[in-house]
DNA sequence: TATTGTTATACTCTATAACTATA
DNA sequence: TATAGTTATAGAGTATAACAATA
């Protein structure tokens, strides 16, 4: 939304790797934010819907480390998931202080169509690398985060 | 800062390209902070001193326009560059409605030696990969965002 | 009337601290 | 004491609107 009045940006920026992963995370994030837009959901969003769908009911806390946030803006995007009626909390009887999140059966159903939606927008974002170069594309961030060596 | 009770993400985040270019991105923005904190710069004050040394003597909207930004960002960007003496803003005598931007002699010896250190944080980043993988990385990037030249 | 710089404002995202209830 | 959830607050970062000076 704010890309009317830009100009092309030079050598000196386009050199530079930070502000290349810059403008694809930006990209990539728009293309997402669009995909999800009928869902109602954010990109945060989603990932907690994936986390709750890999792992089961799964206490706030735990889904929280689990994708990298804290407790506290867990809280809101449970809050958020819970008002569409996406997912339930439930206290857990072994231990009163945590609650249990799980997805609803609409959630699990709304879950399924975004993720399919999300990884249309991925493709999309990808569409001018080759198969190979997209796996590669990927393959080299995986290792550049230390996610492939099973560390 | 965060990362002290981040347990290891599931392959139900890690296979998302958008989870794997916001966790590059930040690792990046880490890395390049800490090699920029020597020299009292943030990346896109850096950004700033690149197009100034590209461009040389340049009005704030243009500036603006080339690292793609508005206005009223610059202004602070450029109140934080002269307030530490790297650059000076001159009214343009053709239209004094510009102000016109360039680098102090101070600014360009600071901005060579920022640019070093940002150069060996993204060498940090890539470490992990080898120099084709690292060259492959950087066009394909190149190439999603459609700055391909096709040199 | 349009453009450039500026200020003020708001909005999102995120981080920190403190409070509650449970253990 | 420590943990899980919650609330309130503040801090970046950025976008929008309005204003002043100039064209």
């Amino acid at each position: 939304m704010s890309r009317e009045s830009e100009t092309a940006p030079g050598v000196e920026l386009t050199t530079r790797l930070g502000y290349l992963i810059k403008r694809a995370h930006q990209r990539l994030i728009e293309l997402t934010a669009l995909a999800l837009e009928p869902f109602g959901l954010t990109g945060r969003e989603l990932a907690v819907l994936l986390v709750l769908d890999a792992l089961g009911p799964t206490s706030q806390l735990a889904a929280a480390k689990r994708i990298g946030t804290d407790r506290t803006t867990m809280v809101g995007l449970i809050d958020g998931l819970e008002l569409k009626g996406l997912v339930v909390r439930e206290r857990l009887a072994e231990d009163r202080r945590k609650n249990v999140v799980r997805l609803t059966v609409a959630g699990h159903g709304t879950f399924v169509a975004a993720r399919d939606a999300s990884d249309a927008a991925e493709a999309a974002f990808l569409q001018d690398l080759s198969e190979s170069e997209a796996a590669q594309f990927r393959s080299q961030l995986l290792t550049v985060l230390g996610f492939d060596t099973g560390d």
